[in-house]
DNA sequence: AAAATGGGCAACCGCACCACC
DNA sequence: CGGTGGTGCGGTTGCCCATTT
């Protein structure tokens, strides 16, 4: 029997633990008990529930496996730019916060989120073997990482990109520190509706505790002419760990296309000059 | 072709918080 | 005020599968 890719037993006898509680992945059987259960009395107070439902599981386990995997809303698939882009910056401005940060990703679960950062990020802060909360590799995501999302969003999406919406509410931000570059925005890409869109502009700066920077800018977007001192950043360059690098030409996020290394050699041997 | 390795992801665990009694 | 149950969160584990050797 397969679900969603995985291979489930069904078969697997309790035995002796037939009045104990199961553990491991679900059944279908288990799944449509779940669901039937939930259709007609609403879900909350789990452990009540996993009882009346005939489920030999823990409320959490009902939980977890309703809001994680059953609900009908649950959006499965790769996470798109977009969203990629959104969990950098709230990230960057929540940290390790994944339920507040689902919360902004509409379909996408905390543990999904959660699961993306320490496979897809934490592997390329391993590539630049420097460690996720260091001040090099959240250089590397802004002036680097987060530009080319951009840029790539806006080419997906035929350059037409609009700050539609603006990021979630967020208390810790600061009016003050607005990046200057309202071009820089994602739209959901199309088929998605407006409400399930994500959708995120840069008009406003991530208020991180752990951000040393300024959030002035992201050097890719950034138009031609402006020099800023002082805010590590120049037209074109980014700079991390005190050496400027050219954006565009140094950083090709291109050449291996998204999903696969985000940083090729001359990123890497960049980066390591200034270690 | 078989074994080893690594990645991705579902599920579990421990803890904290809250409401209720 | 302390105990208990329910819930939510972040960290971790373990399984499955694809890729590499």
């Amino acid at each position: 029997m397969e679900v969603h890719g995985r291979v489930l037993s069904s078969a697997t006898p309790p035995s002796e633990e037939e009045m104990d509680l199961r553990r491991g992945p679900w059944t279908v059987e288990e799944d449509l008990k779940l669901i039937n259960y939930i259709t007609v009395h609403g879900d909350g107070r789990w452990n009540t529930l996993a009882r009346c439902a005939g489920l030999k599981r823990t409320g959490k386990s009902c939980r977890l496996r309703w809001l994680n995997y059953l609900r009908p809303d649950v959006r499965r698939g790769n996470i798109t730019p977009e969203e990629q882009l959104l969990i950098l910056e709230l990230h960057s401005r929540w940290g390790n916060r994944w339920s507040k940060i689902a919360q902004h990703l509409p379909g996408r679960t905390d543990n999904e989120i959660k699961n993306y950062w320490r496979t897809r990020v934490q592997k390329q802060a391993k590539q630049l073997q420097c460690d996720v909360n260091s001040k090099k590799f959240k250089d590397a995501m802004r002036y680097i990482w987060m530009p080319r999302l951009v840029e790539r969003i806006r080419a997906a999406s035929g350059s037409s990109l609009q700050a539609s919406n603006p990021l979630p509410d967020c208390p810790t931000e600061q009016p003050g520190q607005a990046w200057p570059c309202p071009e820089s925005s994602a739209s959901a890409p199309a088929g998605s509706n407006s409400s399930d869109s994500v959708v995120t502009h840069f008009s406003s700066p991530p208020a991180s505790d752990s951000f040393t920077g300024d959030y002035h800018n992201y050097p890719g977007c950034i138009q031609g002419g402006e020099n800023k001192s002082g805010d590590g950043i120049q037209a074109g360059f980014a700079q991390l760990d005190g050496g400027w690098y050219e954006n565009r030409e140094m950083f090709d996020f291109e050449q291996g296309g998204w999903g696969e290394n985000l940083w090729n050699l001359e990123d890497n041997w960049f980066m390591q000059q200034e270690v």
